[in-house]
RNA sequence: GGGGGUGUAGCUCAACGGUUAGAGCAGGCGGCUCAUAAUCGCUUGGUUCACGGUUCGAAUCCGUGCACCCCCA
């Protein structure tokens, strides 16, 4: 439809731990729609990266003994180096600390602070020395006394930098009433507008340096640092050229935005993504608004995370037991887009062998070896009609690209994997009932043996075609072995008048004991 | 205190208010031999959390309650 380039990004990670499964699920989903958008012909610009800034980080350094730079440094490249495993196809990559992010955020800042969005004023309130953060209510245990983790409390009185939220609270509510496409699932969306709809203040954006040093400058007021918000919202917009240098080395701002798509988790949904930021790019003069796209949560059951009890949901840890394409596969299969979900790695080795190795792999598998035992590798196009029986297929196959590419277009990747299944569990089914072995022993029946293959070749090519961007390792492996490397056309009838296929190797081999780990 | 979500087969989940509530996995029976002990067919299995209401008709809409989860204050 549009020319513009889809422009989709992650949310940056937090760098004072290393990545968890919850990361992972996200830059997949992310992944996994920039690859379909591109396969499909579009343009794709895809963003992530890392929030290096703020407290905790500073903390968690000073822990270790490193400077927050540095420490910061060795996160990211622990975050690196899994989304290299994880085949993170991303095109941009925002780093907090990046001097063209830190002069664009002051550009802003400075804009809005011109403009009168923003005023200094005094707070006072609970202070814990230890944890360098203000309490509230929510801090206080059951006695209503803050507990001794916060150590030393005392009553503070700070003065902070504010951004006039309120100011624009009434123009977020109209423009959500007017937009129900901003949030997707739908009912997160009910959610964002019930909490505008409540009052609120406006946002304490700034740290004193003699508290955190470890931030940007705010450019009109060289004693602080800005708090995390205009930090890490705005690297959606400066790593997408927003206010960027000629010579910065950033895409073109206007050719990006409006983001298609913020992926981001639902614990960040309110008030961050849903009020902060469109609220932030208002006053800054950006018109457009980008649209949320806001997933659920892998939950853990009732399983303990701990390297003693042995479940260790460590995604590289996952990733190399079981194949990158594998894990990518099980976090797109197991879970309705914006719905939670269970994580079980037994339930992982379950879809492993049932949908993986058994029902697509050993499809490939014996459709490729009949192909050379029968045919010596070589799939001569008749010119006979087709059989009812594989106009049905090929009618299937087109129901089922469409479905997927209906599925995608929503977001509901589970949905699409569905479809596929739909084909690769009637092109089994097709094997038995059309009997190539039978066939085989029966030199009047040659022409439908070899109509037959190349029906099983294109069915087999359709389905590892669509599924290549959630698995694109496997799929590329499973396309070779039938012939058709690189060609990803999800269309019935790719083969040659001669089509030869490859060799025939498990590229899903069956996990013993799928059901301990 | 306010708001939201979830509750359906042993497990994981589907079902615009419309036939007899469906899939996959697991279980049972049978077939096939190309294939990765794969595959194909048939099949067992449900008080849709509970109670009440609206309706010709409710898993679905409304009310109350229960259980679990999340967010806000």
């Amino acid at each position: 439809m549009s020319d513009k380039i889809f422009f989709i990004t992650t949310a940056i990670d937090y760098t004072n731990a290393p990545p968890h499964i919850g990361h992972a699920y996200e830059k997949v989903l992310a992944d996994v729609l920039a690859r379909w958008h591109r396969e499909r012909g579009r343009s794709v610009f895809f963003l992530t990266g890392v929030d290096q800034h703020g407290q905790k980080v500073q903390q968690s350094a000073e822990k270790v003994g490193l400077t927050p730079a540095k420490f910061a440094e060795e996160v990211t490249k622990s975050f690196k180096a899994l989304w290299a495993k994880l085949g993170i196809s991303y095109d941009g990559w925002a780093e907090t600390t990046d001097p063209r992010h830190i002069r664009a955020v002051q550009d802003v800042l400075q804009q809005l602070h011109d403009q009168g969005d923003l005023y200094r004023a005094k707070h006072s309130g609970y202070y814990s020395i230890r944890q360098e953060q203000f309490l509230t209510d929510k801090e206080r245990n059951e006695e209503g006394e803050f507990g001794p983790e916060w150590g030393e409390v005392v009553l503070l009185e700070e003065e902070n930098w504010y951004f006039r939220l309120t100011k624009y609270r009434g123009w977020l509510a109209e423009y959500l009433a007017d937009h129900p496409d901003f949030v997707t699932p739908a009912f997160r969306g009910a959610e964002l507008a019930n909490a505008v709809a409540k009052e609120a203040g406006d946002l304490c954006i700034s740290r004193p340096k003699s508290r955190l040093g470890w931030g940007i400058e705010l450019p009109f007021d060289r004693d602080y640092v800005t708090y995390v918000w205009f930090d890490a919202l705005m690297n959606y917009a400066t790593f997408a050229g927003y206010r960027a240098e000629a010579d910065a080395a950033l895409p073109a701002f206007d050719t990006l935005w409006p983001c298609d798509a913020h992926v981001i988790g639902k614990d960040i949904l309110v008030p961050a993504h849903g009020i902060y930021w469109p609220i932030m790019l208002k006053a800054s003069g950006v018109k457009a608004m980008p649209k949320l796209l806001v997933h659920g949560w892998w939950n853990l059951g009732g399983a303990k995370v701990s390297k003693s009890s042995g479940n260790v949901v460590d995604p590289a840890v996952l990733a190399e037991r079981y194949g990158t394409d594998a894990l990518r596969y099980y976090l797109m299969r197991d879970i309705a887009t914006g719905q939670d979900a269970d994580f079980n790695e037994e339930r992982l080795r379950v879809r492993y062998n049932a949908d993986l190795a058994n029902n697509l792999g050993n499809l490939v598998n014996r459709t490729v070896s009949m192909a050379r035992r029968y045919r010596e590798g070589i799939l001569i196009s008749s010119a006979a009609e087709k059989s009812s029986d594989i106009a049905t297929l090929e009618a299937l196959g087109a129901e089922v690209a469409r479905r997927f590419d209906d599925a995608m277009r929503t977001y509901q990747v589970h949905t699409a994997l569905e479809a596929v299944w739909d084909l690769t569990v009637a092109a089994n089914a097709f094997v038995e009932s059309s009997a190539p072995w039978k066939l085989a022993k029966d030199t009047a029946q040659s022409a439908r043996l070899d109509e037959v293959l190349r029906a099983l070749v294109e069915a087999s090519r359709l389905a590892a075609a669509l599924l290549h961007p959630i698995i694109p390792e496997a799929a590329d492996r499973l396309l070779a072995q039938l012939g058709f490397s690189g060609n990803l056309s999800i269309a019935w009838g790719v083969a040659g008048a001669e089509h030869r296929v490859g060799e025939p190797v498990p590229v899903f081999p069956r996990l013993e004991n799928p059901t301990s780990v």
